[in-house]
DNA sequence: GTGCCATGTGATCACCGTTCACATTCAAAT
DNA sequence: ATTTGAATGTGAACGGTGATCACATGGCAC
């Protein structure tokens, strides 16, 4: 959202900002991401950022935790629908977080910047909270019970597995020169060969 | 290794800022590697560094590069011992890398950081195949056969989960108020549980 | 010894995050 | 309606950054 013309405030700007985030990561990724440039992009002086973030480092821990949010509710989706074909949650939420760091590389990047990020923000934490649970509520107790110092092996290595397989397709060099659909097949037979391991 | 006194020339400067680098990474992460403190570090003006490496992103590149085959050499030497022993290797090579990542984190992520480093460079990429085939030689026919592309499941399985793992450790939420032998024991259990889905 | 060429230097550039005094506007109290 | 104070945006400035380039230095092949 641009500021409106003829008006000296902007009315919306720490989203605004976010928003602004979101398209330069998207574009020309990360790296590129700069308060002039977000400023510019919405269409305020640089210096303005500050009245809405203490610095950089907290606009950036606010878009992971956008980031966070908007992954939870795709796997949020993923389970619901699966839950009600009757197939395999787990399955379908993995394959969520795998499309999810395929389409939106820089966004899966953000999340986990730790160096980049006030990983003690607590907002940022009960995202991450969030996120965890859906990858491991197969197999904890209840929805509650996902404090990530208590995983249990088949919980941990759950997520490990397919956070693990996404990160290899973002930055490693797996599948590089394949297509979204290939990396989702991929992911797909490799989910399934998980299945063993988690029949407690 | 700082700059002779009284001597123009370094004599090894391309080694050098890479340990350079692996001193700043190490004692103020990432983030806070310079080419400017690089240089002040060995003693050497800044714009040397561009004699030696074409730009920020190349001098990180080749330290990635190093720490790639750092990492290699140390599942190599778990790989070795535990065949010596007769134990299982698959577990130790695991370990090796969950503990290397553990150690030194910002190795460990300087290895993955796509955006600032060329991964399409030769001697980069040859360092992530000799990786990759420590953690899927024991599935795959021969060593030679480590085309990142053609994994089987159980291969990308095997890389994924530990891969993962050890990116949870180091940039996630799982462990952070943990001891180092706390992670490496929840790291042997989880590669433990996951030898169900190993057996072909 | 001479001269070439790789290597290191210092000045300089544009851009970055951040700060601060100041300008503008909004909203609440009168 | 007017005042007034808090919230928000501005512009100039600071030191630090990666990068470039003409120039300085000295090792080495001849």
């Amino acid at each position: 959202m641009r500021k409106k013309e003829n008006s000296y405030h902007h009315g919306n700007l720490a989203e605004s900002l976010l928003d602004a985030v979101d398209e330069i990561a998207t574009q020309f990724g990360l790296e590129a991401v700069t308060l002039r440039a977000c400023a510019k992009l919405v269409g305020v002086s640089p210096s303005s950022a500050f009245r809405h973030y203490a610095d950089k480092r907290a606009l950036f821990t606010a878009f992971a935790t956008r980031a966070l949010l908007q992954l939870s509710d795709a796997m949020s989706a993923a389970k619901a629908q699966a839950e009600k074909e009757g197939t395999n949650a787990f399955k379908a939420v993995g394959l969520a977080y795998v499309e999810f760091a395929i389409d939106k590389p820089a966004f899966f990047r953000a999340m986990w910047r730790e160096e980049a990020i006030y990983t003690k923000d607590s907002h940022y934490q009960t995202a991450a909270g969030t996120l965890s649970s859906y990858l491991t509520s197969g197999f904890a107790n209840t929805i509650e019970d996902t404090d990530p110092e208590n995983f249990s092996p088949q919980e941990l290595l759950a997520w490990s597995s397919v956070h693990g397989l996404a990160n290899l397709l973002v930055d490693g060099p797996v599948g590089n020169e394949n297509s979204k659909e290939q990396k989702l097949s991929k992911a797909k037979l490799m989910i399934e060969s998980l299945a063993p391991a988690l029949k407690n």
